[in-house]
DNA sequence: CATTGGCGCTCCAGCACCAAGAGTGCTTAA
DNA sequence: TTAAGCACTCTTGGTGCTGGAGCGCCAATG
């Protein structure tokens, strides 16, 4: 039992109402629908079943299932259709997933860029939708608001350029406009005070500590501080949690989705919004390993007709980002879950070794 | 007469053949069809020309007009739609274009943000898609070559940051694995070297000059050295010009070119091709003023039923790079121009100040 | 009693057909 | 040179028809 099928629903009189036959006409259903998107007739399940029923004996277990809510028909002479419902009992119970095998593995690895954490961000979402051939999605990592190293470098005159390693090896720059000319040893030497003193604290514990030393100070050295300290705060809530798309476009192909345009330009709207996409993201972050948001199981308009796969990944141990793909709720979700959960494994594992 | 009617193609015989009269014929249709993308008729012609001629009349002179190319009709009896030829004429001789008055440049000043070159390209591409409702493109500027300011950084052990001023104020960063281990007065040499024998240089030149020098350097500074300009090598040949794209999602919903989705996905396709936009915009970037490439014109086929209007921005006079908009090639060309121009021009003097 | 075959019913997709409307080209008259 | 009239063409939207697919129900069957 794999260990990613976290959302198990099974109430009690789903399973029991739905004996094995159900299921494996359910499972047969879904595949074959996620195979070639027409609704699947009574006909057809029973040549690919694999059980010997006739058309007439599975068209009663049809409305049975039906009745309970997992499938559906377009309309009255129509094969059914999948329902969210149904596609939820399918992946969380009838699913085999089989594993990606080790030359996949080692492809995918071998395209993720390692060179800097931004890189390897955008190379895991651009994975994820060459691989999928949807949307891919990443979380990057949140940053901590530590430092590791500031720096202050004569532009002009007044300009100076702040750079600001962060505890976790990123840098960042800023550029500060100040009253006074500074000479280079002065910059050095307010460099060397922060470094030496304050290193590896967050801003707001060095603003709290500094005060109390900021009488000792010179007038001029205060003032660079304090613009050190504001730059150094804007810089940590610029580099805030943000989420790499890549692939968009594969979505126009889908022709479930690129059917009705409307919907479309929500959902690519939904994609410029990342704030929105955030928050959807940042829930399945809180759980462990693979997760699946059916339609608009996510609570999102835009979604309706997609599904969200997602998995976390972590440095250290610790859960820091979420990797997933967004594509029609009609996927192949054995394939698309085993490459998310890969990707979010070989992310975590690059992270963790930098 | 705007100088930024550059690429005028006046042939003689068309000018000639245009009498005053098809011309104004001219203009009102194209002024039409942009209005509300329906084939224009005599009928229509006639009432809002303003010339108080009776359709019949105008048929005849419409009938001219399409025999020049200027005009076609869709089938037998529908109105007639501008030809990319007859755009052309349009937009070179009869385009009226009223410059934005002050509070809107103002408005669109506000919207830059001048933190840093990556914030006010990215910005100006928003602005310039939120204007004008298409997709907004930049064309970062290339950087020079050349560094101002060098800065190693202890990571760990055998990682080094190499943190890179370049001469326009940008920062780089990339990681190193050293062999050996230095200690950090060493790598404030190596850094107090580069920087007060190379500054300005170029890594070529200064690979060129350190070879002299490298006899009297011991061995660790010599790899330390080469380190480091491999690194520059690379941020520099990573800090390319690359171009950023914004709104894409606009073009969803002109039905101009939803219509067919296969065109749609094509030209959606090249957005995420960079390079080939790449080459386009690059042409423009040679000559002075609003550029305006109709349909084909580019000579990229997804651009079949597009418009591109482009106009170049500089840094201390010297063009550095181009901004503009790609939207239906039945698009308010005297609305965007204008906005095109001036999104140029604020670039160039924010990119200026710096 | 579960399973099956058969029958009637419903709905959709595709096709042909028709009428209305819009717009043209041509011819002729002022 | 301009205008008016007329015949012609083409699109668009609506209607009606047919074949096919699939279902529900019912009775027969092992």
């Amino acid at each position: 039992m794999p260990r990613f099928l976290c959302k198990i629903v099974r109430m009690a009189h789903e399973t029991q109402a739905l004996n094995e036959r159900a299921q494996m006409l359910l499972k047969t259903l879904v595949e074959r629908y996620i195979a070639d998107g027409q609704p699947v007739g009574s006909r057809a399940l029973s040549k690919f079943s694999g059980l010997d029923l006739s058309p007439a004996s599975i068209r009663n277990v049809m409305a049975d299932l039906e009745e309970m809510g997992f499938i559906a028909s377009p309309h009255t002479s129509a094969g059914r259709v999948p329902t969210a419902r149904g596609y939820r009992f399918f992946v969380d119970t009838l699913l085999t997933v089989k594993p990606l095998d080790r030359i996949e593995i080692h492809q995918l690895e071998g395209q993720l860029q390692v060179e800097n954490t931004q890189k390897l961000v955008t190379s895991a979402s651009h994975v994820l939708s060459e691989l999928t051939r949807f949307a891919g999605i990443v979380v990057t990592p949140r940053r901590t608001s530590g430092f590791r190293h500031i720096e202050f470098l004569k532009l002009a005159e007044k300009r100076l350029l702040l750079i600001l390693v962060t505890a976790d090896g990123d840098v960042q720059n800023r550029i500060i406009q100040t009253e006074k000319v500074y000479t280079p040893s002065e910059l050095v030497e307010a460099a060397n005070l922060l470094n030496q003193k304050f290193a590896g604290c967050t801003f707001d514990e060095i603003r709290r500590r500094l005060h109390d030393e900021l009488k000792q100070l010179r007038e001029d050295m205060t003032q660079l501080m304090a613009a050190a300290l504001a730059a150094g705060d804007q810089a940590a809530t610029d580099a805030a949690e943000d989420v790499v798309i890549s692939g968009e476009v594969n979505l126009l192909g889908i022709d479930d989705l690129s059917s009705n345009m409307s919907k479309l330009r929500e959902l690519f709207n939904l994609f410029e919004h990342r704030t929105t996409l955030l928050q959807l993201l940042d829930v399945s972050s809180r759980a462990q390993g693979v997760q699946i948001f059916i339609g608009g199981e996510a609570g999102l308009q835009p979604l309706d007709e997609c599904s969200v796969v997602t998995a976390p990944y972590e440095v250290d141990g610790k859960i820091v980002g979420t990797v997933g793909v967004i594509g029609p709720t009609r996927m192949a979700y054995e394939r698309v879950i085993p490459i998310v959960d890969v990707t979010a494994k070989l992310l975590s594992s690059a992270l963790t070794q930098r």
